[in-house]
DNA sequence: GCAAAAGTGTTGAGGCTACACCCATGG
DNA sequence: CCATGGGTGTAGCCTCAACACTTTTGC
């Protein structure tokens, strides 16, 4: 074994749909180096966790999931580990992509938690002008956002970013947010009504908007989409 | 900064196509653990390596690669770092996936390397009953060779596995061995030279063989395949 | 000539886009 | 009644699988 060694941190970028933008939670560093500059939320891998624990941890408290199964989604993205990457020392960086439906009470820290509050931003100005975070932590982003948007295409991920029933339309507005596009909702609707295993229908229906009422689904047992949405090229 | 620290590794999942099989490339371990057991080749990041710097060092030992540019593909797997996963210790290890073309001097290790030599290994037996490999390098092998059956459909990745002149016929060969399947040769000639950006003729022809010599391609600039390939389902 | 491999033409099936059209609700 | 959103029908386009057919070589 070698003398050189890492500090190994986990760094989540996790994506939500709000008002109709992709969003991601930031937070503010507190300590140096960065200290006051937004910033991934992550952390040390502690000495029995494989990465997806840290992970999934981290998580657990940013969202104060106590019990509450959060329905959402967590995958690996790649590691970081430029030498120059972290004044303290050489720190390799596990990132991780977590996808959550909407939670309106996210934003507030867990009472009695050290972690500092998470904020929503949109991710559009963030990629455009690529200055404000710590680290490397913009390459991160913007290569969470680009596994975002791949998956949509060929995987059922959409689902991940709605609550556990939802109407076609939200469905849609998942993809038209995340792809920054139009889709046309009828076109659409057959679409993923007949994509095996994708939605599986419930009894109910959403009243109380305007016009027709909406059936309401549950996410299916598939995880691949075939045949694959089509973005515009 | 935290006191529980690691050291990293980068593993390989060397591919090529060897006799019309998906091979990978192996070492056999010459000191505990593992002794004697066959594995991935790889090696620790040095002081100041970036991940994809000791990915490509290591690819070059094994290859050889003095002056000789090789016109493979790179890029990173993802990261293992189970707590059990080496009896030495606490060990990351970023796996990398290099695709090669068929090099038939290359099991020979470079004169004056302490590396071992490398074997090339059919994949087919080795994902079928994974029992042979060192650490858990057997899963590593799993996801990398996963990995390139599928970016062979929406990438243009497989002429990363041909020489830099080629004919279709070599590159429906390599889909036919790393996918296990069948191709029709016409629907498949047509679907590559009319793929924008994939292959760029040359004014060669291949003679010699049997039958009606072949065009000679170049692998063109695009990187991305639309549309995709399909693997049957 | 004959076998073998490269490459072109054609046809039918099915997915996609675009849009006309109908359905069900709130106001 | 009418605006609004949910959902179905359908026509034209494109891609694909399948396969007949032509071209060009070695033997």
């Amino acid at each position: 074994m070698r003398g050189n060694l890492f500090a190994v941190a986990v760094d989540l970028v996790v994506l939500t749909v709000r008002r109709a933008e992709l969003c991601v939670l930031l937070v503010e560093r507190g300590a140096p180096p960065y200290a006051g500059s937004p910033a991934l939320p992550g952390g040390f891998v502690r000495p029995d966790e494989d990465l997806v624990d840290t992970a999934a941890r981290e998580l657990a408290e940013l969202t104060g999931a106590t019990g509450r199964a959060v329905t959402g989604h967590l995958e690996q993205l790649g590691s970081y580990a430029a030498p120059d990457r972290d004044p303290r020392g050489r720190v390799l960086s596990v990132g991780y992509v977590a996808i959550l439906p909407d939670l309106p009470d996210l934003p507030q820290p867990p009472a009695g938690s050290d972690a500092p509050a998470g904020a929503w931003r949109p991710v559009g100005p963030l990629l455009e002008s690529p200055a404000g975070l710590a680290f490397d932590h913009d390459r991160i982003l913007a290569d969470g956002v680009e596994r975002a948007r791949a998956k949509l295409e060929y995987s059922t991920l959409a689902a991940s970013f709605c609550p556990p029933e939802f109407t076609v339309t939200d469905l849609r507005r998942v993809y038209e947010a995340v792809w920054r596009t139009t889709i046309d909702p009828r076109n659409f609707s057959r679409k993923v009504t007949s994509a095996d295993g994708f939605l599986e229908p419930t009894a109910a229906l959403v009243t109380g908007g305007r016009g027709r009422p909406a059936q309401l689904f549950r996410r299916g047992p598939a995880t691949a989409l075939h045949p694959p949405m089509l973005r515009e090229r």
